[in-house]
RNA sequence: UCCUCCUUAGCUCAGCCGGUUAGAGCACAUGACUGUUAAUCAUGGGGUCCCUGGUUCGAGCCCAGGAGGGGGAGCCA
């Protein structure tokens, strides 16, 4: 019986002289008098397969519709190849063309392709090697980050998508609503009643699931969330989407230093498993980065490739400093002196990108946790520190991709919340089951957010957070 | 949202000071080739110069408006 194999599993396993069926898509073909080469990916690895077949074993007609993007299905006798190129290769005894590709019409060459040009056809980006090898390292890191937590005691909890709570305070929200636009029940004063919408009262899609999942701490002590994200912030950016995945750890009984620990050894541990398990993806990238610095000045190329800059981080201690000697550092740099940044260096204001990309790039040259920020430029749920001027707040920064994570020891005590949150202008009503944890039964605890294409950017290289989702969905932007 | 750059063949781009019939490389098609590696060689087909309006004897090129995209900033993850 002939066995169906990812080619994947061949290269890895198949022996010499085995009866094998392929299935995949053309990536190229290369014909001449006697013989025809056929390679073939099914995207379960970087690697193609070659396939050959001596002239007369594939018809005529049949060897027409095997083009570029054509799928098939090969059966053969894997063979050592006589080529350099590969160690084995299939000797073809059958070929079934599932379904061609018009060559004048399929838009992927076997050439390099611009990402702004396959960005706009989203829909066959899948099938070149950059992109299948993307998409096999966010899945690996999506699998890293559950396998991660499961293995450290944490419960996946699943926090709402459509929320009803309006006060997260981290962003424009998209509203959701079955009510006609065009026609909506008003109130006497010719405000939109929505009483009469579907949960009868305003709804949105979530921008956090922080608060839930603070709930879900006070019970289950260790939780994360991971899950999509929105926010109708008119960012356009290599590094914003309206729609991202966010991961949101929160742990009972965690505090700053705790929370910092947590996230330095979570990073850690999930850019090593894709180092550990994406080599030949990753290897692929970095030569793909490599080809793209050669076209830019010395001084704006990188110091070190894709797989050292990881393992730089995997193998360092991140810095850890207060935003208070951040400040300082900025203060007394050079680049401060000289009056080379934009934006004025103060303690109180918040630090711009050209401050963070200094301290991370330049001064340091590895990932940062930043910590104790003013209050007045954090959210209304973060610990007070005793000074009563700064918040028990951390961001990790990382080169290139800035920050990357956000979180906090929470405030949790009562009143000091209630008093924070109404000086932001918060209403207690709609936060009530919220405060309600600082009532009964409060402790402390901690938790951070990481935006999971921040992450998949930085692991995999790319400049362009467009580039590490399949989909993405920005401002004005929601094809496919 | 602001600043800035870009839009010419399927793709990546060139196009001089505004002047005849708009070019190249790759891709594609056809042919050649004894095992290729994004094969090679030869030949060939392929254009709404983003859209609208204007200036001019004449616009791919100049001007105005619009659309789309890139980079940077703000906001953030």
């Amino acid at each position: 019986m002939k066995s169906i194999m990812q080619i994947k599993q061949i290269l890895a396993e198949a022996a010499i002289g085995s009866e094998i069926t392929v299935k995949g898509w053309v990536r190229t073909k290369r014909d001449s008098k006697n013989v025809v080469f056929i390679n073939i990916n099914d995207g379960s690895v970087i690697h193609n397969i070659q396939a050959v077949a001596e002239a007369g074993v594939i018809n005529e007609d049949t060897l027409k519709l095997i083009t570029t993007g054509s799928c098939v299905a090969v059966t053969g006798t894997l063979i050592a190849s006589q080529g350099s190129g590969q160690k084995v290769e299939l000797q073809i005894s059958s070929v079934q063309v599932y379904g061609t590709a018009d060559p004048d019409r399929y838009p992927l060459q076997p050439k390099k392709h611009s990402l702004e040009f396959l960005r706009e056809i989203a829909h066959l980006r899948p099938r070149t090697n950059t992109f299948s090898a993307i998409l096999r390292i966010r899945h690996a890191l999506a699998f890293a980050i559950h396998k991660y937590f499961n293995d450290n005691g944490f419960f996946y909890l699943h926090t709402p998508i459509i929320t009803g709570s309006d006060a997260e305070g981290a962003g424009e929200m998209f509203r959701v609503s079955t009510l006609d636009a065009k026609n909506p029940p008003l109130n006497e004063d010719g405000t939109v009643n929505y009483k009469e919408d579907f949960f009868g009262k305003e709804t949105n899609l979530t921008v956090s699931g922080q608060l839930e999942g603070e709930l879900g701490a006070m019970a289950l002590s260790k939780i994360y969330t991971f899950g999509p994200t929105f926010r109708a912030e008119n960012s356009n950016t290599a590094r914003h989407l309206a729609e991202f995945w966010m991961i949101e750890p929160e742990v009972a009984f965690y505090e700053l230093e705790d929370n910092m620990a947590l996230a330095e050894g979570f990073t850690k541990y999930v850019i090593n498993y894709a180092l550990e398990n994406c080599a030949d993806d990753l290897a692929f990238l970095e030569n793909r980065l490599k080809d793209e610095e050669k076209s830019k000045k010395a001084e704006e190329r990188s110091e070190l490739d894709l797989i050292q800059k990881l393992r730089f981080v995997v193998d360092n201690e991140y810095v850890k400093l207060t935003y208070t000697e951040a400040i300082q550092i900025l203060l007394s740099s050079k680049r401060h002196k000289e009056g080379k940044f934009q934006y004025p260096v103060q303690w109180g204001i918040d630090l711009q990108s050209e401050h963070e990309r200094y301290l991370v790039e330049k001064h340091f040259k590895k990932p940062v946790i930043l910590t104790n920020y003013p209050k007045d430029i954090k959210a209304f749920y973060m610990k007070l520190d005793d000074d009563g001027k700064t918040v028990r707040a951390m961001d990790v920064l990382f080169p290139g991709i800035g920050e990357i994570i956000g979180g906090s020891q929470r405030e949790d005590d009562y009143s000091k919340l209630l008093k924070r949150s109404r000086e932001v202008g918060i209403h207690e009503e709609t936060i009530w089951w919220y405060l309600e944890t600082r009532q009964f039964g409060t402790a402390p605890h901690s938790g951070f957010g990481i935006g999971f294409e921040r992450l998949v950017m930085f692991v995999t290289g790319m400049g362009n957070i467009r580039d590490v989702i399949p989909f993405p969905r920005t401002p004005k932007s929601a094809e496919f």
